[in-house]
DNA sequence: TGTACATCAGTGAACGCGCGTTCACTGATGTAC
DNA sequence: TGTACATCAGTGAACGCGCGTTCACTGATGTAC
């Protein structure tokens, strides 16, 4: 069944970026470079959604500089990727900010769940770096797990206990972020993958998440 | 921050095999070795989880061939993997089969989640080539989706449907069924991703998902 | 029964690619004297 | 005030790697005459 006469094309996805003119930092500033490397490294990332297909010499050429001058900043792949890594955690861990505001742990529950699924649909890419795959960097692996998303996982575990106090619900609150978690993660995780499939509005099924797992305040 | 002393090491997971002693087919059985192909190509599947990172070269090493050899079955790298995806398929779909013994909707649908988080499990290179990522095959795309995880999904809903029915609950069991494939791939993909986490047991987290969607019967 | 030949399964060398990383460098700018 | 020099930001060529794929081939085996 050799007959096939699919057109040939590029293997990989990897993405590509053209150069940018560029100046020279002056003097003091080389950390500038610093930056713009991690962010033109968090940018192919939200395209590629996978580490491994961003690469030293694609992120120099976003960030308009030769491949060695990353060497200035960083020892080598993986620091690099590791410090994109950690910034796009930082962004994750606004989320929780945006809705300090609201007092009503319910509400605040709904809010956060809405905006954990925007975050996944609009920065997709960054999304799959952080939760869907195996963490691929051992010494950042711990890092994060016990600082940024843990600590998102320690804020949504407060949340789960303030909506529980409030209606006296003696479950336990982390069991209960599991479930959350999980959940909310599940669904945006296969509605990135399968696109194609006919999927229920997010807004119900978030809403139905809440109520399912008995997280709305008793009438 | 370049003061790093991090030992050197190989940049990817990229799965090697070492070759396998292999006579030539005899006569007018060439086809085996597409099959040995199609089989190295999932089994490397398997421990990448990642199609990007099985190559050409590497399925030929595994299945004791030169890497031309392959080209007589397959017109190109895509149409390999193609069909070991296709492939995983298959073996994904009996799960609804080892099952198909037990009478009891509620059970069965226990017992299918049971197999799906225990083939995530054990497969879980293969289940995240299959439900983690982005299907990287645009014809297979269609495929896939229209056929293989469609049927599995068609057969979730009729099994969902079951269950409602001996309920008489009325609501819609596509629908419940997205609800529950979320969560349980929520809950297997984290489980990998996250391996480091404090999980909780995974049968009574599949149990209370039963209990929270209200899959159980009522008494 | 013998032999020429077509068929089949698979090989081996070579190509150009992007990659991570090395080594030695360039050229501007601040500073000590 | 002038100048030698250290520091800094970044460059350019080159390495060896595995990759997908090309082209031309080899050597065994069945078959027509």
């Amino acid at each position: 069944m050799t007959d096939v006469t699919s057109e040939k094309k590029a293997r990989s996805g990897r993405p590509t970026a053209t150069a940018v003119a560029r100046a020279q930092n002056p003097r003091g500033q080389g950390r500038r470079l610093r930056e713009d490397l991690i962010n033109a490294a968090s940018n192919l990332l939200a395209t590629a959604g996978d580490p491994d297909q961003v690469s030293m010499r694609a992120v120099a050429r976003a960030a308009g500089v030769s491949p060695m001058a990353a060497y200035r900043h960083f020892a080598d792949r993986d620091e690099l990727l590791a410090a994109a890594l950690d910034s796009c955690f930082m962004e994750f861990a606004k989320l929780f900010e945006t809705t300090a505001d609201i007092e009503d742990p319910f509400d605040r529950l709904g809010a956060v769940g809405r905006a954990y699924f925007e975050f996944a649909n609009d920065e997709n890419g960054h999304y799959r770096v952080l939760f869907s795959q195996p963490m691929p960097f051992d010494k950042s692996d711990f890092n994060i797990l016990e600082s940024h998303s843990g600590s998102a996982f320690v804020q949504l575990i407060t949340l789960v206990q303030a909506c529980l106090d409030a209606n006296d619900d003696p479950r336990d609150a982390t069991y209960v972020s599991y479930q959350v978690w999980t959940w909310v993660h599940g669904m945006v995780d296969l509605r990135i993958t399968h696109a194609a499939l006919a999927w229920p509005p997010a807004e119900q099924m978030l809403a139905d998440l809440q109520t399912s797992l008995g997280l709305v305040r008793h009438s």
